[in-house]
DNA sequence: CTGGATCCCCGATGATACTG
DNA sequence: CAGTATCATCGGGGATCCAG
């Protein structure tokens, strides 16, 4: 990794972890799947329960959503096939790995409403 | 708090969490504003070092998404109104306060790789 | 160099209806 | 209940050109 040509490009661990990020945020991309996941971490929850929770989704959103963490890993699908047909949605051991992302995630919004407030908003 | 009707939905505190997490991800929407604060974190960049660095975007949508952050103040725009006009983009307090995040996500994309690897992919 | 304005297109999203 | 299929719509995002 030479330094090549310009004044500040990244090289070597440093875009190491740029592309780290971009790999985290490609796999985690859309308004949707931290918030889905972020539900999940307190407990395994139904399709219709999500539906209910998660501000703003929508039906088809949701299963693809669901659809791609699955894929990626994240969550599990439990299938019940009782009379009226019972889907759970429950984090993996990767998925709940993203705890401490989700709790940043809270702590931020938490403390950045605080810096609002006091800001004179 | 009552427990009103069903089954689980999110009351009380948790259901702040909740709307802190949902906040913080509407702040932070669109695939480029994290990667972009990752790239300030380590240090002011320009315009063009911006649109080099943040792999796949474009310059409009970079503008855009600059606008953006700073009107949220999470980044500060300075000018130097030198001959041929230059743009430096830095972290502003409140955005340097994401660097938990920036963190978090940089370590989860490790160890996220590292579980694929060890997963036989 | 920075970045706004314009044109254009594809893919994401919502509503609705339908299947298992 | 848990989705899927279809259709119409909308806006994000790329390319290019231009202005300060």
């Amino acid at each position: 990794m030479q330094q090549d040509s310009a004044d500040h490009s990244f090289t070597g661990a440093c875009a190491h972890r740029m592309r780290a990020i971009d790999d985290t945020l490609d796999i985690l991309s859309g308004k949707w799947k931290l918030a889905i996941i972020a539900r999940l971490c307190h407990q395994p929850m139904r399709y219709s329960a999500l539906l209910r929770d998660v501000t703003g989704i929508s039906g088809k959103v949701l299963s693809r959503e669901l659809q791609d963490l699955e894929t990626n890993g994240l969550i599990v699908r439990h299938v019940a096939t009782s009379k009226p047909l019972t889907v759970t949605y429950s984090l993996s051991e990767t998925g709940r790995s993203l705890t401490t992302l989700t709790d940043s995630l809270a702590e931020w919004g938490l403390a950045h409403r605080a810096r609002m407030m006091q800001a004179g908003n």
